[in-house]
DNA sequence: AAATTTATGTCAGCCTTGTTGACATATTTA
DNA sequence: TAAATATGTCAACAAGGCTGACATAAATTT
């Protein structure tokens, strides 16, 4: 007999499975490695008064020093609402900096100062030093293959943004460095 | 001539690389797959009024049918004051079952209700689609790769929680089960 | 040349989800 | 009986998302 709103609160006692084949343990590790994986840059933030808004800017002007706030917008796929917050502490700290653009002057190109560089590396160390010693004993193979995962976890029409970083070309996999 | 602030604003025109040896590329990896495979559940979500906060309360109640309050912010590591918010409302919308504890008369041990238990698989299965055609024509060794390198990004204290949840236990590497 | 579109900025207000601090209640433990 | 514990709840605040509206300058189209 259920209860009068139709709802049966019967409390199920037997935890959930991989019932249709659903691969459960995939997704808790890789909601337990994020959560581990961005809390180191967060204690270095703080000391800023930045968070992983910041973070995010940050990083990606590193990576495509020169990059209009649009296609900033694209990669972070947020609104330029949101971006405008953090970017105009940036800027105001001395983080980064905008260059009109050359051909058309509507644009601004964002750059890292050597401050925001600096910041950039501090923030990046840390995470990279989890990796490495994640990847551990991790063959050269192993590691293609973690890789070819994370990026097949991306959505297709958003590759392309992953082989637009310097060090990420499609065309790595022919060995033309 | 830097200007009078002390600030050096020169803007750097050339990328970030690892330099140090950081490990860019795993870094952004993570990143976009992180956000992707996020995004599967989001609208699902939306449609109940829930966000990515309900989806975790209730994978893990899911998972670990009959946890405390107490157990869960451990896993979550929020504070009981986020919880209480969305528990209340998944509680209040018939998804989650309060039993008040057996030996323990102050615990409340959390159930999924069938509602609740129909509405974690609804949002695990659109993930666990990303991961098989993520995984592609892996095999099994690289799976296991996969998941070794995810593990190990998590901190180690922290490791003991994903050996907790069915179908994780540590012994599987001897092939039982 | 004028009209339209585009890239960016900005103001105002709202939502979710995290935080801290304080305090209440029931129950268990010392 | 006193103290500690598990939970709940109130209030206030912050970060970082969002939408909608509007402004400006520059480029493009008509």
């Amino acid at each position: 007999m259920t209860d009068r709103t139709g709802t049966n609160a019967t409390p199920i006692k037997t935890a959930i499975t991989g019932e249709d084949g659903v691969d459960l343990s995939i997704i808790e590790l890789l909601f337990f490695a994020y959560r581990d994986f961005t809390s180191d840059p967060d204690q270095i933030l703080a000391e800023y008064g930045f968070g992983r808004a910041h973070h995010r800017v940050l990083h990606f002007v590193n990576r495509m020093p020169g990059l209009t706030v649009a296609e900033l917008l694209d990669v972070l796929q947020i609104t330029k609402q949101s971006l405008a917050r953090v970017l105009k502490q940036l800027i105001d700290t001395g983080h980064i900096t905008q260059v009109q653009g050359e051909f058309d002057r509507r644009q601004r190109e964002l750059y890292p100062t050597e401050k925001g560089r600096s910041l950039a590396l501090a923030l990046a160390r840390p995470q990279s030093r989890r990796i490495r010693a994640a990847l551990g004993s991790s063959s050269a193979t192993e590691r293609e293959g973690i890789e070819r995962f994370l990026k097949a976890m991306v959505n297709p029409e958003l590759r392309a943004q992953i082989d637009k970083l310097p060090g990420n070309a499609s065309g790595k996999e022919h060995g033309n460095e």
